[in-house]
DNA sequence: TTCGTTGTAATAATTGACATTACAGGATAA
DNA sequence: TTATCCTGTAATGTCAATTATTACAACGAA
């Protein structure tokens, strides 16, 4: 099972904004193109990173913009506004047999080294910024 | 999106052979009951473990036991043995219009980062063997 | 006021997980 | 060797989540 691509759907969005931004009118059609998917995908994604405060929008006129210095901005940032993974990235089965030794208590065995490794994945993601992927984009 | 049960239906289902055997015919029924799930859910289950040479199942007579010391296997190894993730954990969109800077590159840019996180992330697992999940269960 | 764009709802197609039924085939014990 | 449990596995059904797509009201600038 696989973590939904609005994620990375969402950071090529960013990348896309910061590129042609002053060059371009960052529609939801224009950014659709590049990434290739619906332009309705791409609108629903900002909606999420409008509300996490990485762009703005403007209804009506058009455009995204970015709204935040790319070097405060972490994959990790990404990844949480997009809301990939609801709280737990294991999904534990729900009801084991609490009158089995092992049932009782396989979640409490589990929970705190799962929630490790959650933890490991998303702290390596707080180690990029977006400036660290726009400073390795070949120039246009 | 969650990684799917199996993984820690296959925790659960080992630590219960490695607690019951000896004392219960550990079929895929009496396992079934401590799980809370269907017994073709645990003989599948059972199979990818058999699979990995972790455990041996007896067609006919019936009950699964362990064949390797639970000191040698990690989370990691029963992660792997059930094939939760199949390779990448983080969904690429596929198809980025490669006639933008962007469109071309991202993939360049992220594969490198979302494998370190995966990585950190599995490396985690790795840390914990089932023989110290063991050690915790309450004795029954 | 017109026109292009956003915001958002509704719908459909696709996919994967998990549950369940069914049954052929192996293994053991009487 | 036959009766009896089990396993191995295919077939089916249900459910939830993702993504694509159409449609349209609300908005803002020229």
């Amino acid at each position: 099972m696989k973590i939904t691509s609005r994620f990375t759907v969402a950071v090529h969005t960013l990348l896309a904004i910061h590129t042609f931004e002053g060059s371009d009118k960052t529609t939801s059609e224009f950014l659709a193109a590049s990434v290739n998917v619906n332009p309705v995908v791409i609108r629903r994604i900002l909606q999420s990173l409008k509300a996490a405060g990485m762009v703005e929008v403007r209804a009506g006129s058009g455009g995204a913009h970015i709204a935040k210095p790319l070097e405060d901005i972490t994959l990790y940032d990404v990844y949480r506004a997009v809301d990939c993974v609801e709280g737990e990235l294991f999904h534990f089965h729900e009801h084991p047999n609490p009158d089995c030794p092992v049932g009782r208590n396989v979640h409490a065995l589990l929970d705190g080294r799962l929630a490790a490794a959650q933890a490991a994945m998303e702290n390596e993601l707080r180690r990029t910024t977006l400036k660290d992927l726009a400073d390795e984009l070949p120039a246009a």
